[in-house]
DNA sequence: TTGTGTATATTCACTACCCGGTATACATTG
DNA sequence: CAATGTATACCGGGTAGTGAATATACACAA
């Protein structure tokens, strides 16, 4: 592929996403994202093979970004994982106080293409839930943390996505925090460097029986 | 109103909901309602002003039954009321694996109508989510929960619109069993009845010491 | 260097259709 | 008659997607 067609290709996929997070992908015709693109309609037809397909490459572009968003924010926190993990939270909470925070647009096109079983955004969209998942799972087996820890990365992905529908239903940040609390509260008990908790000996003590 | 109104409006209602529920508000199109209710496209404006007046209708008359609905599960369930809470998401659980099940109707609607902020039927999906909280709150105030509440009642929430959200995105309804788990690790420890446990001994004492 | 073929990239104008909502006339009932 | 419903037929506007022509860039031959 050329160099010159990767910016146009490219400036049609930024333009459907500020649109796309906006208003909701139902919501913009193509027309729409043409416009805001600079281009014809004809020429994003000869990038994208459809309106499906354009919604589809704006999930895949959003993935690694948004993963690394996350790994970053987790990266620069201080404590111990559990901290670390409320610290992503706390990190959405300040975003979600911008008036133009719109919530998770994975979660959200997942809503709007609810029936349509096989769309491609509906597939890119559980890679990258999972992805996020997966990359907690890992997370919380690094930092010793006892127990099932799938089963702890999926609580924490629940937490998350409530947080955003939650945030998005009553537009409260604050929800946010409730989040980051339940998160540690989850977590904390269950970390081997736990000081002094009768909960995490407990832990500790049947892990051993077995 | 006569009474010979009710039924069709009842009648265009439901077939409103059902049509809603299955494709989503933006997906279905007065026409099909009107075709569904067995009624013209006429006959469903002289009931009700517009489409967004349809929605929120809609919504509105969906409150109470999916309130009363929780509750009745709430009632039906044995154990202390983290276990009863804990029945509501399993009974949800047992929903989703129908594959019918498209999730919670307020919270998709409030999706799908995120970039029309004053829409009436944002207003109905957020005061029935609120009459919610509101009740799981005064649930855990009468279990004699330690502590918070009503930041305990947000926790559930996030878990419960977390479960929504994740279940409709995976179709894989054993997030709820994990939300279920959530919850009870969650409430459990600050219920007054909670035998020979450190963590919940401690947290009597915490209150004692204020 | 100049001409020519070819793939890429873009434009304008267009179709066929579906949408929410309405004007008007007709029916039923008290 | 008068109030409440219902039916047909229609409107203006917006939708995704396309046909045909054109512009640009570059490889290669004369």
């Amino acid at each position: 592929m050329r160099d010159s067609s990767q910016p146009t290709r490219e400036r049609i996929l930024q333009a459907a996403g500020k649109l796309f997070h906006h208003d909701g992908i139902r919501a913009i015709s193509v027309d729409a994202i043409a416009e805001k693109a600079g281009v014809t309609k004809r020429t994003l037809y000869y990038h994208f093979r459809s309106k499906d397909d354009l919604i589809a490459a704006h999930l895949q572009a959003r993935d690694e970004p948004n993963l690394a968003l996350f790994k970053r924010w987790f990266d620069e926190a201080e404590g111990n994982a559990a901290e670390r993990i409320a610290g992503i939270f706390r990190h959405l909470a300040q975003s979600a106080r911008n008036a133009r925070w719109k919530g998770c647009g994975f979660l959200r096109t997942s809503v709007e293409l609810v029936n349509l079983p096989g769309h491609p955004a509906l597939v890119a969209a559980r890679a990258h839930k999972k992805r996020l998942e997966d990359w907690l799972c890992s997370v919380l087996a690094e930092a010793g943390v006892n127990g099932d820890t799938s089963s702890l990365a999926r609580q924490v992905m629940l937490l998350l996505d409530g947080s955003f529908a939650v945030v998005l239903l009553h537009r409260d940040p604050s929800y946010m925090e409730t989040a980051a609390e339940a998160v540690v509260r989850l977590i904390a008990e269950r970390l081997p460097d736990a000081k002094a908790n009768g909960a995490a000996r407990k832990a500790r003590h049947d892990r051993r029986d077995q």
